[in-house]
DNA sequence: CGATTCCTTGAGGATTATCAACCAACGTGG
DNA sequence: CCACGTTGGTTGATAATCCTCAAGGAATCG
């Protein structure tokens, strides 16, 4: 690996073939968004390791010192922060092509833990070097703050949910944004294996677990989804919809 | 204005002096934090123009085009995303030297309103200009990134108070927030006139403005605080510390 | 296969929302 | 300058939603 030919590495190398951002097939909803094939070699070098987390392990923990942003590749993580009381709450839930430690950024230190809720491969991207390319790669700069951007708009329909929504029309969010973030993956729309906990959930949504569990209930009485533990099939987008689009942002 | 000397305009202008960066109190808050005096001047000249916003006017609206960063100057300002229905949630309240807009920068459309709470005055700063200059000025770069950092663990924070905690602890930790960000701006610590009504407060902590007003009142007979209408004068800070601490994210 | 974790459901209670009335402050125009 | 309309704030009574406590059962993991 070390002494390994300058030129044409990727043709020479099947490790580096699978860790290369060119060959990935997350390439079109992660960090190379928008990229020439010359600027993705370059960002290849950025990602140069990669990490493993078993699942109920940490990416990294709140109060850890920030270096580098991390594309997930494969698995499903969740952000939280933890009070000192030991209540926490669940920030966000990611998923492959997803990018996490934002956060860190500004104290050079970061904010929340990041735990992997299945086994998990994400691609590190040391920050120092993504902040020099994307000095020189303009479609990096631009994709680097979209991402942050879109961080802060989904934040923004986090507070919306939690501020001024009922629990049905919450769970209802919920799903629908799952789905729609799993299809844009090749899933189905319609069928999906929670990776987390009703718990979880519950932190996420700003309710207690019994309520989520007996919202699911309702939503199961009605027709709306099938629930069989962590298997959810929507049987009725539309109503799940109409509960939600009451209260989603206006559309100009 | 039009045909002023290229060279040396900050000293034959003295409206210019005024709306340099470089001569501006809030340079230590602001966009400029960190840059040389050099870089500063280069900033200046991103900075071009200004804006006032009467108060009830709004900045930009939701679905707008994106083409612009503010810097509060002067006044106060709410960000809010209006539902379907009309429901609609303050995302936050924001005062000199805080940075609004980066929310339009994913889409290119503005995705919330910035509305005056009182007659303001902002710096226009385009934002395909700051992108040029912060691949120039490496400080310019972190600052930018920084900056949007901090408004995703700003909105953590919000989530964990929208998410887990109740009317009395949510109402604290928002006097906090707002004595502690006017206080770094020169204001006291302990007396403060509010900017938004019960509602707009109400909104922002996922509360109807009935609950605002009956904590405010419970505060008061407690004497934790004085309250006469918008104006709030803060007796017990530590009793208001300890309703939230609790609940705040562990500092590692 | 046993132990633990996770999920479901019920009963009762707490917190916050809703509805309603009244009061205070502010600003405008007569 | 005062009257009046409007907006904003307070407080009470009642209702709805969600939480808490509890117990039983299902699924999962080592």
């Amino acid at each position: 690996m070390s002494n390994r030919p300058a030129i044409n590495v990727r043709s020479m190398d099947l490790h580096t073939i699978k860790v290369a951002c060119s060959n990935c097939n997350l390439r079109e909803l992660c960090m190379p968004v928008g990229l020439s094939g010359e600027e993705m070699e370059r960002l290849d070098d950025v990602v140069a390791t990669r990490r493993k987390v078993k699942r109920g392990e940490a990416l990294f923990h709140a109060g850890e010192k920030f270096e580098s942003l991390y594309a997930i590749r494969t698995g499903f993580f969740k952000t939280c922060v933890t009070t000192e009381d030991g209540r926490d709450q669940v920030t966000g839930f990611q998923m492959a092509g997803e990018i996490i430690g934002l956060d860190g950024i500004v104290n050079d230190l970061h904010s929340c833990d990041a735990v992997a809720l299945e086994d998990a491969e994400v691609c590190v991207m040391p920050y120092d070097r993504i902040e020099d390319l994307s000095r020189e790669i303009n479609g990096l700069q631009r994709h680097v703050h979209r991402i942050m951007s879109r961080e802060i708009v989904r934040d923004q329909g986090v507070m919306l949910l939690l501020g001024s929504m009922r629990a049905e029309e919450r769970l209802a969010a919920f799903l629908l944004n799952l789905v729609q973030r799993l299809h844009a993956r090749g899933f189905s729309q319609s069928e999906l294996i929670l990776r987390m906990t009703r718990e979880e959930i519950g932190s996420y949504l700003g309710l207690k677990l019994e309520t989520v569990s007996r919202t699911f209930s309702r939503f199961a009485e009605d027709g709306i989804v099938e629930v069989k533990q962590r298997y959810v099939r929507i049987l009725d987008t539309d109503a799940l919809t109409r509960l939600v689009n009451a209260v989603q942002p206006a559309c100009h």
